[in-house]
DNA sequence: TATGAATGAGCCTTCATTCAT
DNA sequence: AATGAATGAAGGCTCATTCAT
């Protein structure tokens, strides 16, 4: 009576996998939908039983990838000193972000498609939702620095966004090339840059 | 006696100029040579009397996006105080992205194509170089301030390196529409928080 | 003991009958396997097991749209006036096609289909048959008149021809909304047109 | 300064023509663009410079059709009797239509397409006025003949509508190949059967 | 027997590039 | 030197058909 029986959730993820490989290998732009098929080792018709099109695809690659991040957010918790789970923050991003460096050039393929006006404003909404996930957790870090009396009263909203924009420029920095985010070093760098900036007595 | 005398050269810029408008609206990806064509207003045919092929112009508007950024590099100098240089480089980035927001979006477009590997090591090349110019500026006026004695002594590379890519970030989140850089709060509050991470005094 | 007993000669007929309707909905060339298989609330696969493929299946429909029309050829009888007959006749075809204006539809198709050359020689010899078939009842009853010394001495099969096709002409016209064939007026009108035309005394 | 100087309106219409060709050999439905292109011995993009798509190329070539029988309804005036009138359209029309036989197939693709629903309202609206422009006409001479006392006062409409569906019908089965058109004694036939029933004295 | 997941041939359409004028 | 008509390679997507279950 039933045919192939097949796990199509399970299926989906697996293709959702080689796809971001893909798209990580070729770029958003460039990538075949043939590559795609070749890479997931089925046919062209069968991408079109789990993808309405290429566009659906695309974006189900980039929300699968911003899953990755809710267990991070989801992490941080204010029982210690500000200052201590701020490095403790900055440090699970680097190493986050050095285990899945793959991963993040998908992220600013995005983000650069998500640029194009008009027509990709889901790509922006998606896009703006992660980085305020980011920024929001540092937001509670920082105002619970400044309510235990750890850190001067600063612009919080300005100081959180440029946290996260460092962070960013570095990653950017990691997957052109120009430095090495997997140096162990640069956790403590940056907490400490962060912190001396933030501390009451300097 | 010569029938018609035409600057090549100026010619050529114009068309760049166009170009670049034409890129930074419709995205590397997505623009078409008839875009150009249209807007320089010349034939499809005469593009290619300048430029060998598309690849060509974009890296011709890219090479020319570059160059607008050398006189903000040569306009500091070290003669005031290492806080002050800081301060005053800061505030003139700022003050330069401000005003050319529109060109930032070529340049992450580029940022994106270079990310693209085998291909575009060209992209990667240049744009290298660019981020090197900034951080070369970075790098002489952190250590001007450590040889003055007005900074502690830190990983001068990776306290340059994140400075960078901090304003990076916050010119990316400002093309995305997450915060405003036009905000004349920024400078201040970047210069207080690299300025403080730098103090030896806090 | 058997597990299933199935009628599979009802369950084909269940499907042309489904697979007409879609087809009448969608049209001959424009409607997918699919459809009918959706339609007919069976697999895909299933319809294979009834149908070589989709040309068996499109002929199947036609064959059983065509048999439809025989009871109509075999109701007339040659025991009244050649005029009576006549009228008959053409008063039983406006009924037949006012009630089953949908499948009129398909068999406009199916023509259209019949107009493309080489493949579809089958197409053409089914359809030529049925309209013989109507031309033929027409013969007969004019033929009928001529010997009863009701009508005229005419070209029988040119006159039955254009008949036929009048009668086709007004249904097209039905089908694409020009005029209302439900409208009851129109055997009286058809007759005496034709009537007169045959018509010894005029 | 000018390239290729080509008169882009002759081509269009050569296209259409071939395409014309075409679309009658393999049927509206069953054609390929690469067949226009190579029946017109032009490359597959050449199409695209003159018609936005498939649908528009398929559009231009049914309204060129239509535009074929402009001049025959332009060319009845109604000096003459009406019998002769009456005569000489019918006798114009067998013979444009067996000199354009080809075109026909391609009016009754058109047609079939026009059946199916929605999308296809432009067909319907291009036939339903070439169907009223024929109609007009045959109202115009029949209405003369009523004005004139030759012919009786019968229901116009329903008689024009009548015989242009006769024609159409005739035309179909010269199509189908069921009759031969191009027999000279049809406008003959047609024509006394026709005054026949609307003579008053018959 | 029944099914529907998988397939890939095939077709429309785009657009960088060429070249006759 | 300048042009834009012409081109065809390339790629997204459809759908009839197959076949493992």
């Amino acid at each position: 009576m039933s045919p192939r029986i097949v796990n199509k959730q399970a299926k989906k993820e697996a293709i959702i996998q080689k796809a971001t490989e893909v798209i990580s290998a070729k770029g958003i732009y460039s990538f075949k939908m043939s590559d795609v098929a070749d890479a997931a080792d089925v046919g062209k018709g069968t991408l079109y039983e789990y993808f309405k099109d290429k566009e659906e695809l695309v974006t189900a690659c980039y929300v699968y990838f911003l899953d990755s991040f809710i267990d991070i957010a989801d992490s941080v918790d204010l029982k210690n000193s500000a200052r201590a789970n701020l490095r403790s923050y900055i440090s699970v991003l680097f190493k986050h972000f050095s285990k899945n460096i793959d991963s993040v050039h998908i992220a600013f393929d995005f983000w650069s498609q998500a640029l194009q006006s008009s027509d990709n404003r889901q790509y922006v909404k998606l896009m703006t939702k992660a980085y305020n996930d980011f920024v929001a957790v540092l937001i509670r870090i920082i105002k619970d620095g400044i309510k235990k009396g750890e850190f001067r009263a600063i612009d919080v909203e300005k100081y959180a966004a440029a946290i996260v924009g460092m962070l960013d420029g570095i990653l950017f920095q990691g997957v052109m090339g120009i430095n090495d985010i997997t140096d162990a070093k640069w956790p403590r760098v940056i907490s400490n840059m962060i912190l001396n900036g933030l501390s009451k007595t300097g």
